[in-house]
RNA sequence: GCGCCUGUAGCUCAGUGGAUAGAGUACAAGUUUCCGGAACUUGGGGUCGGAGGUUCGAAUCCUCUCAGGCGCGCCA
């Protein structure tokens, strides 16, 4: 579009000027008077000082511009300030960039970075020891989100959930369980809540079992009635459950230990096997292998499930895997990382951290702990409000911001929820054109296109121009958001366009427009913006709807 | 003690080297013969936790420091 355009036509100038390749950074400014492009790429240079050349940013500039020529498409270009280059967009090119939407239409805001190579987004991944609560809810909006945008980047996206089937939390759900259920002693470590005293009620004929084999009965239990279906009302569809206890089953946990030896990374001490996770730029080795006289037995530790887990999925060819962590794991992260250079994938291991929820009932902090039962479950948000705000809510925050919930006012609040604000622009889109007698989405060959000669100089109002700017910025926002992950991004993006559209709405009459042309330019307008915030809406998972 | 995250308007948060630091919300005052007022307009409100430093330029990078969160197991 017009702003590859205009980078390409930058690199072009500094290349006949026989400067260094940099990157150019073109931004838009929030400031109409800095142009609709803006750049300081002389600022940039001049502090370069490439070879014996020493040129002030604005001499620079100034030779960029002249060398840029006259392009036909901007109206004005000029170096400001300390060295600015400011590009103004003429009008009628600005809106002949709506065609491209209108032919785009559903797969506006692709893009093809990913090249069709394979990507694992794993999230949530909670022990199956529970129901899933508020964090996880946080982490599965930001992570089908971010599975979301890589899909339209043109990688082939999995959405894996790694499930804790087996080990020490299983076993003690099993004992859990037999503790309400009086064929066990209390203890401290136990689970508590409602659902243990109904699994017990539940699994009654199960009694007789030891933890350990009731524990995975319990574990798929709850996988499957209470996890995947809270995963579904927040709009989550997994590729794939991939089983910690299947890993045992097709004995990878041993071929990963094996592998480690042989690399000269794994080594027994005191009885125990030990990854030199030193080597890695960790604080100390970590256990892969219990000793038999440090637990009590010999068993495989999470870790080396994990390196397996790792090995397994990343042996499939994916480019990369990115795991979505609370932030509570931050530790494990250079022992994980190490692991998997150390099996050959250096580096094809992301780790986005978010921080975490913390709940407040009555204005005070409670814990929120599954053992304790202090907790307040995806389940509780989601009778409280709708599945579109819980999403938008979660989306709202970059990851690393710590979020303060308190669910005493989530449904008061959510009425002043943005989602409403943005669902609102678009069901106020599809009324105009329903009125028109569009039909929902239309192609620029079926109807008369804003690129068309006469169409394309009609708009020109400051709240029509300001809109459109901001539509042709979804496919770059997209890309960039496949390479940072900042999928919060998306809210804000979803939001402005929503204020630009109500502010064109309050001061640019469309179906009664002054002319027959204007009137044709402006619907066009509203097609292009109610698809771009039907795509951003649809990447968020969340609905547009037609009316509310 | 060490490591990571956070500290920006009354409140909730954007903003990771650029121009006069933004948005929502709250508060105040306005706007409807006309496409949905769940909207729009205007206004006040900031020592960007603090102190030094680097730079033409710092909320942003570096050092120190204060406050909060999380982690530091042969747990997961």
């Amino acid at each position: 579009m017009l702003k590859q355009q205009l980078l390409k036509d930058l690199r072009k100038a500094m290349e006949v000027m026989d400067y260094p390749a940099t990157d150019i950074v073109l931004s838009t400014p929030e400031n109409k008077a800095h142009g609709d492009y803006s750049t300081n790429i002389a600022l940039q240079l001049s502090k370069l000082k490439s070879g014996n050349r020493k040129h002030s940013p604005q001499e620079i500039a100034k030779q960029i511009l002249s060398h840029l020529g006259d392009l036909s498409y901007l109206s004005k270009a000029e170096v400001v300030g300390p060295g600015f280059l400011n590009f103004f967009i003429k009008p009628e090119v600005l809106s002949g960039q709506l065609a491209e939407i209108l032919e785009k239409g559903e797969d506006f805001g692709k893009n093809e970075l990913g090249k069709g190579e394979k990507i694992q987004v794993e999230f949530i991944s909670a022990n199956p020891t529970g129901p899933l609560t508020l964090a996880n809810g946080r982490g599965g909006a930001i992570g089908d989100t971010l599975a979301n945008v890589l899909s339209w980047s043109g990688y082939k996206v999995g959405r894996e959930y790694y499930v804790n089937d087996t080990g020490n939390q299983v076993r003690n759900l099993g004992e859990s369980v037999l503790a309400a259920a009086g064929k066990a002693e209390a203890k401290e470590e136990h689970y508590r809540g409602e659902y243990i005293k109904d699994l017990a009620e539940k699994f009654k004929d199960k009694l007789d079992l030891d933890p350990q084999s009731l524990g995975h009965l319990l574990a798929d239990y709850l996988l499957d009635s209470e996890i995947k279906p809270a995963a579904l009302r927040i709009g989550i569809k997994f590729d794939e459950f991939y089983s910690e206890r299947s890993l045992y089953e097709r004995n990878l946990i041993e071929k990963a230990a094996e592998l480690l030896k042989e690399k000269g990374f794994a080594y027994e001490n005191e009885g125990a096997l030990w990854f030199a996770s030193t080597k890695f730029g960790d604080e100390k080795d970590r256990v892969l292998m219990t000793s038999e006289g440090g637990r009590g037995r010999a068993e495989p530790t999470y870790f080396l499930a994990d390196i397996a887990h790792h090995f397994d999925v990343l042996g499939r060819g994916y480019l990369k895997k990115i795991n979505i962590w609370g932030a509570d794991h931050h530790g494990y992260e250079t022992r994980l990382k190490g692991a998997v250079a150390a099996l050959g994938f250096e580096g094809k291991v992301d780790i986005i951290f978010m921080q975490m929820v913390k709940l407040f009932r009555g204005g005070v902090e409670v814990k929120m702990s599954k053992r304790a039962g202090t907790y307040v479950t995806l389940d509780e948000l989601l009778e409280a409000v709708d599945k579109d705000a819980a999403r938008f809510f979660f989306l709202m925050y970059s990851p690393e911001s710590h979020i303060d919930f308190n669910l005493d006012l989530a449904k008061e609040q959510s009425n002043k929820n943005p989602v409403f604000y943005v669902q609102y622009a678009h069901a106020r889109m599809s009324n105009i054109l329903k009125k028109a007698g569009e039909k929902p989405i239309d192609s620029c060959k079926a109807r008369p296109c804003p690129a068309r000669p006469g169409l394309a100089g009609q708009l020109s109002h400051p709240a029509e121009l300001a809109l459109i700017k901001h539509l042709v910025q979804l496919p770059d926002l997209v890309e960039g958001i496949a390479q940072d992950y900042q999928v919060h991004k998306l809210t804000f993006y979803a939001t402005k366009l929503a204020d630009l559209f109500h502010k064109f709405y309050e001061s640019c009459r469309v179906l009664n427009a002054e002319t027959e042309g204007l009137k044709e330019a402006r619907l066009a307008l509203v097609l292009t913006a109610k698809i771009t915030l039907g795509n951003t809406l649809s990447l968020l998972g969340v609905s547009a709807p037609e009316r509310m």
